[in-house]
RNA sequence: GUGGCGGUAGCUCAGCUGGUAGAGCCCCGGGUUGUGGUCCCGGUGGUCGCGGGUUCGAGUCCCGUCCGCCACCCCA
């Protein structure tokens, strides 16, 4: 260790180590082949937007927009924010590229990093990776369900049990402003059995007034209790479509609760709103949260099209996992591993390092100094199947569970070669 | 952002009411062994998160700060 200053990692920000490697794949390597199963394709988009692209989208009055965003302005003072989260800027990548004149629906999805100015904690980052999968072009309630089947069958894949899926509608533009006026009545006329917190929330955003239910006082949820909610109050288009949804689901063996006062913290969503809940001991037990949206792209300026998608959290469900105790894979091992006694060719060593791994070999050798006990150890923390062990003139082969072989110097790529 | 608890070796932690730092694992070497396991012996490794203060003396007490965790808030 030197002298000067340690530097770490900024804070809410976390390294992905190679031993937690084969885990992190193992997830995302499910997802992906998940999502081809079901025809999303892959894509990606900038870590850093036009602010104005979340702005106007998330809602000025979201708490993302209100004081999560890490916004900056670049050298010729261009106003960009590292994007807090991934269906906006894969609507405004559809837009862009004209996607909407493609065969509908559009189907993509995205693994990335997305950035949130918070308290950082457990299943909490201010860096945290996000699979996005959106489905772009239909208003098909099938297509709502089937992309909620694909999380569902996510977590089978990964051996997590202990969740439960939290389903709402929360309207168009037909129903929901008459709810809200509903609402607000209500709220007016009730606000004395209210507490601060709620009422603070009844005038900043009154969809969210049933946000945090269960750990408000119990005479403030019994007031709640009686409130009109958005479940409750759909329109017959929405009523119709949210049913579309259940009978899709029920169809596909997905089980649900319904959350009449599920709402999502963004202002672009409607009509499905879903989230999936884990196992996690605290409030951070939301695994992926997501829904329909169907007037997001017109927001951004493109033409009037339907949409819906969710935001699946890396680092919780590999939580999800761990508390249910999922055995994670291991580390992969090599081939051959190298090993050297004294006097030990090394350029002809080299020589045959080369020729293995361009067979196709994952081959290695000793660089350390080690001892030959050293080295054998070494060999078997690689995970090497099979080990030569390299004299001054003569080596020999040595794999488990057989006797020790001599191989000639001229014959030994050959012999490890498949 | 507010409140609570915590930061000692790469990891998990011990260190009593202040007296100048330890264990296990890991890593390296040696021995044993059937040359990758086991067991035994030895070794490397720490400005006790950082900065101030109190004190003859601070890992230990006080203040600040950073980081982590928990609760609130909200979310992935």
């Amino acid at each position: 260790m030197s002298d000067r200053p340690k530097i770490d990692r900024p804070r809410g920000t976390h390294d992905i180590v190679p031993a937690e490697m084969p885990r992190w794949q193992h997830v995302t390597g499910e997802l992906e082949r998940l999502c081809r199963l079901y025809g999303y394709r892959r894509i990606v988009t900038p870590v850093f937007e036009d602010t104005a692209l979340f702005r106007r989208t998330s809602g000025v009055g979201s708490d993302v927009v209100q004081k999560e965003m890490y916004t900056f302005t670049d050298r010729s003072d261009r106003s960009l924010t590292l994007r807090p989260e991934g269906t906006a800027p894969i609507c405004r990548a559809y837009v862009e590229h004209g996607m909407h004149r493609d065969p509908q629906p559009v189907k993509l999805f995205t693994i990335a990093s997305m950035y949130r100015y918070g308290a950082p904690g457990r299943g909490r980052y201010r860096e945290h990776w996000q699979a996005s999968v959106e489905a772009l072009g239909s208003d098909d309630p099938r297509i709502d369900a089937e992309l909620i089947q694909l999380y569902d069958t996510l977590l089978a894949r990964l051996g997590v049990t202990r969740y439960h899926l939290e389903l709402n509608s929360i309207g168009c533009r037909e129903c929901r402003p008459a709810y809200l006026e509903t609402l607000r009545g209500w709220l007016a006329e009730n606000g004395q059995r209210l507490d601060a917190d709620t009422l603070a929330k009844a005038e900043a955003s009154p969809l969210r007034v049933f946000d945090n239910y269960l750990a408000k006082p119990p005479d403030v949820r019994a007031a709640l209790a009686e409130a009109p909610t958005i479940g409750e109050s759909l329109c017959a288009a929405c009523v119709a479509h949210f049913a579309g949804v259940r009978a899709a689901l029920d169809a596909t063996g997905v089980r649900y609760t319904l959350v009449p006062t599920l709402v999502r913290g963004l202002d672009y969503y409607s009509r499905t709103t879903f989230e999936f809940v884990g196992p996690m001991a605290n409030e951070n037990s939301t695994i992926t949260g997501g829904g329909r949206y169907d007037y997001l792209i017109e927001e951004i300026g493109g033409p009037q099209t339907p949409g819906i998608g969710f935001g699946a959290g890396v680092e919780r469900l590999l939580i999800a996992m761990d508390e249910e105790g999922v055995e994670p894979p291991g580390d992969e091992g090599i081939d051959v591993f190298v090993a050297l006694e004294d006097g030990a060719p090394r350029e002809r060593v080299a020589r045959w390092l080369a020729e293995l791994r361009r067979a196709g070999v994952a081959a290695e050798t000793e660089y350390a100094g080690r001892s030959l006990k050293g080295q054998l150890t070494q060999a078997r923390r690689l995970g090497a199947a099979r080990v030569v062990v390299v004299g001054p003139d003569s080596a020999t082969l040595r794999e488990p569970s057989r006797p020790d072989e001599p191989v000639e110097f001229d014959a030994i790529v050959s012999r490890l070669s498949p």
